[in-house]
RNA sequence: CGGGGCGUAGCGCAGCUUGGUUAGCGCGCCUGGUUUGGGACCAGGAGGUCCCCGGUUCGAAUCCGGGCGCCCCGACCA
């Protein structure tokens, strides 16, 4: 146990806590242009990991990566009317640029449905071009008021897919499988966040879509996060962008249109969904790093067993690092359980005389006293244990803080410390300006058996509402 | 845009009310040494346009005027 606390206690004060892991743990920086994000090595390092994790995800529904320009003409945000108002305020437009002033601006893309839709017109002729399924990696610029580091930045990663096909069916069993099997795989597995998985309220919804689906996570001060969206897009990104195919009758028809995205805010949610008093936690089968072997005493024979058991590791095929760190022992372990690292190796002296090393697991504390030999065996199991658990415990911790209640104003007090679940009839209209009013929104709407809705249409469904991210 | 607060070393701050020699403190950093089983200690050291411009004054981090930037609350927005 920490003898004293080295960043500011979840209780006391989260966003100070939040801030304080971002800094510690060195994943980011605030950039020189406000609201703008300088993502340090460890950071970045966890982040190449969400993406190589979303990346197959991705590949397997059959989408492939291609990449489309950052500057965007003015003209092409116009054309579909919802999504020029609802992303008009957070534009950065260039007005200028070799010296001169632009005869049309150039918006720095805020999403890239407009583009995109551009070029699917282009490449789609027919049926059998269809459905067309790309995706791309890259940043996007939306000028944020409330900039918070990986969770609302001017600037940020993420990857954007978008996709064309012949039916509203496909379309719409399209945005789902990539809702179910890409972002609620990874964050279930993966990131070991459960989630509520819904459709957002019109009020919600993303500027021209006919629907928006939303993966919605806890943080552990019951505030929700919105981890993933999908959206439906129906036709009209295909009417804007005369996005038309020839069926198998020879007719001209309409494509629809899905998007679908996960940004930086992940590593946002990863901070606030496991970190605890002590630092982050992150889970194994996401840490960049899943072990590190630190040497209690810097003597020779303790750095050799160090260097034996990292290479075993390796071969159990276990991200392994060595601790170089400088400094005392507490300080070195101090460094790397606020990283989060997930099984800690400590290897001393007193440690080799009776052949053991000690294994720390970062999620409970735990000890456990293993045979040298032991170590690369034991590891991988003991970290599928603890990404099990990790989930789990994020689990009850979620259904902990969910109630269930009748009316608004029991909602509002039960939103004060995680979420609220509800019948949307009783919240749709004044209720929801309500909620609102007490900076409370709706996340989702879902059907009484928790599942997905087609629609925000359905009759009977409930809603989950909370403070949010 | 409205209300409040703040700009002093890499970070966090004191000093300002009541102007005065060399602008301090903690953490961090550098050097040397002792240390190392849960943020070690000692000694020495480096590091400053006191946000900017102007004014008052013999003298301004400190007082006055203007500007810029940042933070919080509200509003707006997703």
């Amino acid at each position: 146990m920490a003898s004293q606390s080295v960043l500011t206690p979840q209780a006391e004060d989260f966003p100070r806590w939040y801030q304080d892991v971002v800094a510690k743990a060195e994943m980011a920086d605030n950039g020189p242009v406000r609201g703008t994000m300088v993502i340090r090595p460890y950071g970045y390092a966890i982040w190449e990991r969400m993406q190589s994790e979303i990346d197959t995800r991705i590949k397997a529904t059959g989408a492939q990566n291609a990449y489309f320009p950052l500057f965007i003409p003015e003209s092409y945000l116009s054309k579909e009317a919802m999504h020029i108002e609802g992303f008009s305020p957070e534009l950065a437009v260039v007005t200028h640029a070799g010296g001169e002033k632009l005869a049309e601006p150039i918006v720095v893309r805020p999403t890239s449905e407009t583009v995109i839709g551009e070029f699917m017109a282009k490449w789609i002729q027919s049926y059998r071009d269809l459905p067309l399924l790309l995706n791309q990696w890259a940043n996007v610029v939306r000028w944020e008021l409330r900039p918070r580091l990986f969770l609302r930045s001017s600037e940020f990663l993420w990857q954007e897919g978008h996709t064309a096909h012949a039916s509203y069916e496909d379309a719409a069993a399209y945005a789902r499988q990539i809702h179910n099997d890409v972002y609620d795989d990874f964050l279930n597995e993966v990131l070991a966040v459960p989630t509520y998985l819904g459709i957002k309220p019109p009020s919600e919804r993303f500027a021209g879509a006919i629907n928006t689906m939303t993966c919605e996570g806890m943080m552990r001060d019951g505030k929700a996060l919105q981890m993933a969206t999908s959206h439906e897009l129906g036709q009209n990104f295909a009417k804007a962008f005369d996005i038309f195919f020839q069926n198998e009758d020879g007719q001209a028809a309409l494509c629809h249109t899905t998007s679908w995205g996960a940004s930086t805010r992940l590593v946002g949610g990863l901070i606030m969904a496991h970190g605890d008093d002590n630092g982050l936690i992150v889970p194994p089968r996401l840490a960049p790093t899943q072990v590190v072997v630190i040497a209690v005493r810097d003597e020779p024979e303790v750095i050799d067993a160090c260097a034996r058991i990292v290479a075993s590791l390796r071969g159990a095929g276990v991200r392994v690092v060595q601790d170089q760190g400088r400094g005392s022992f507490g300080r070195r372990v101090t460094d790397w359980e606020i990283k989060g690292v997930p099984l800690r190796v400590e290897v001393g002296p007193r440690d080799l005389a009776q052949g053991v090393v000690t294994v720390v697991r970062r999620d409970s504390g735990e000890k456990i006293a293993l045979g040298i030999d032991a170590v690369a065996g034991e590891a991988p199991r003991l970290l599928e244990s603890m990404q099990d658990l990790m989930f789990e415990d994020a689990r009850q911790r979620r259904d902990a803080a969910t109630h269930d209640v009748s009316t608004v104003p029991e909602a509002i007090e039960a939103a004060q410390s995680g979420f609220a679940r509800l019948a949307w009839d009783v919240v749709s209209g004044a209720g929801e300006e309500q909620l609102n009013g007490e900076a409370i929104t709706v996340r989702c709407l879902q059907r009484a058996d928790g599942s997905m809705p087609a629609s925000d249409t359905e009759g009977g469904l409930t809603c989950l509402v909370a403070k949010a991210y």
